[in-house]
DNA sequence: AATATAAAAATAATCGATTATTTGTCAAGC
DNA sequence: GCTTGACAAATAATCGATTATTTTTATATT
């Protein structure tokens, strides 16, 4: 939309254009690209968990006077990521032993749940996502030594199991269900998880799309079930291992 | 995550202020007691389902300044009564009979879930609590000519349900069922709910309550989702006679 | 008349400065 | 020595004014 010039309008007020490669995707306040910065940064780990967050040195940090930085924090509050107190401010949600497991054991409920609902409403559009979803993060591979594979895996994998359950209709639900991968993908991303030697990820994954695809429930949920279970117990390691209570 | 404002369930022993006159509660900020008034502007149906909100009026209404306005609005977006778009502001989240029919839903299967994780955690205390609830609930008339012991009711129910799940430890899905609850009150507020001829809602408490002291987690759960089913069909039909979609 | 365009009004977002609250420090009294 | 309270510094909350965006209205063009 940049170069070519369209009816003749001599007005030279074009000036400096915000890099092209931001798409003008509604994330258009200060306020709401702050939030997702943060959301970023308390999700990679890049804002230390548990941690106070100083307004008026975040204000300096991200370049952004008080009011939109107040509005992106607020909105993280809705995302579990934050959490707020009356007259002392803000601070990075904490992780503990106790909230891991919570959000492991809240997704096998809710994201089981929300499989088995799209699985009873889900069109043929959404098995084709799923199928796709699934294509992608199969043919990624994860390289531990560069981190940006890491990130692109982690950002397939979130996709994928978004996908699994996008066909429920039931948009609360789905609210819910993102929200805990949100939690959850703070502990993943915490220890660069490298799956134990005893698990086939990718098959996991193919086995639960199949199972989802061909509309057998119980076969499907059951390997979620497990899926998740399992993951939450090799997040709950590492985080012993690091001596988290 | 919860914010640090009212609907108090925690404090036992509070007496709530009766009138809302405003001010000089003093202790918290004005941005917490607007996300208060609004919370019960907005499930009381003061505030229409779906109508914009004006921040200027609203700066006006509430004789407050935009950066407490804008905080309150933006913690009861985590509420769910408040949407928000970039650029478009703020409106009262719509009702809609998909909606009332997916709370349902999810109260049936997380409130359910929390019951059943009460009894399983839930120690003498939490019984305790339980049985007083009841009481207070069950004592208490529910004169629809005088809609002061209404709301009075209505806040006694919310207790009693909050008080059931109390137990089970877990603060996410606390959040998210207080949060299926206030979404909930709405439409029940919203038709000034008088039970069908066929019910016996105080029966139906009790043995709720009943089921959970004993540690009865099949008898207690079952009847803890039909009492949420059966709201939920009552409430579905006043909203279609009102011709909701 | 219908559509497109430009100016004006309404509304939302942001800023800088000010006010209120909490936290930290230190001396006085017990 | 320990608590208490006054003060000062740090931090959070709020305000009033300014800037940016959207919506409405008016005008021109086909």
């Amino acid at each position: 939309m940049d170069s070519s010039d369209d009816s003749g309008h001599g007005a030279p007020t074009e000036e400096d254009a915000p890099p092209a490669t931001f798409a003008d995707d509604g994330k258009n306040t200060i306020g709401s690209q702050l939030a997702s910065r943060l959301r970023e940064a308390i999700i990679s780990g890049e804002l230390e968990a548990g941690s106070k967050i100083n307004l008026d040195k975040a204000r300096k940090t991200f370049n952004v006077s008080l009011s939109p930085l107040r509005e992106g924090l607020a909105r993280l509050i809705s995302d579990g990521l934050v959490e707020f107190q009356d007259n002392r401010g803000y601070r990075v949600a904490p992780i503990s032993l106790a909230n891991l497991e919570e959000v492991t054991t809240l997704r096998e409920e809710l994201e089981v749940f929300a499989l088995r609902e799209s699985i009873r409403m889900g069109d043929i559009e959404w098995e084709g996502n799923i199928m796709r979803a699934l294509h992608r993060l199969n043919r990624t591979e994860r390289d531990a030594a560069r981190p940006e594979t890491l990130e692109h895996w982690e950002a397939l994998h979130r996709e994928f199991h978004l996908t699994l359950i996008s066909g429920c209709g039931k948009p609360l639900l789905l609210h819910f269900c993102n929200l805990l991968l949100n939690l959850n993908d703070r502990y993943r991303r915490a220890f660069l998880i490298r799956t134990s030697g005893d698990r086939n990820v990718g098959q996991e994954h193919s086995e639960i799309a199949q199972g989802a695809v061909v509309r057998d429930v119980d076969y499907a949920c059951e390997k979620l079930r497990q899926h998740i279970h399992r993951t939450g117990t090799n997040l709950r390691n590492h985080l012993a291992t690091k001596g988290v209570v």
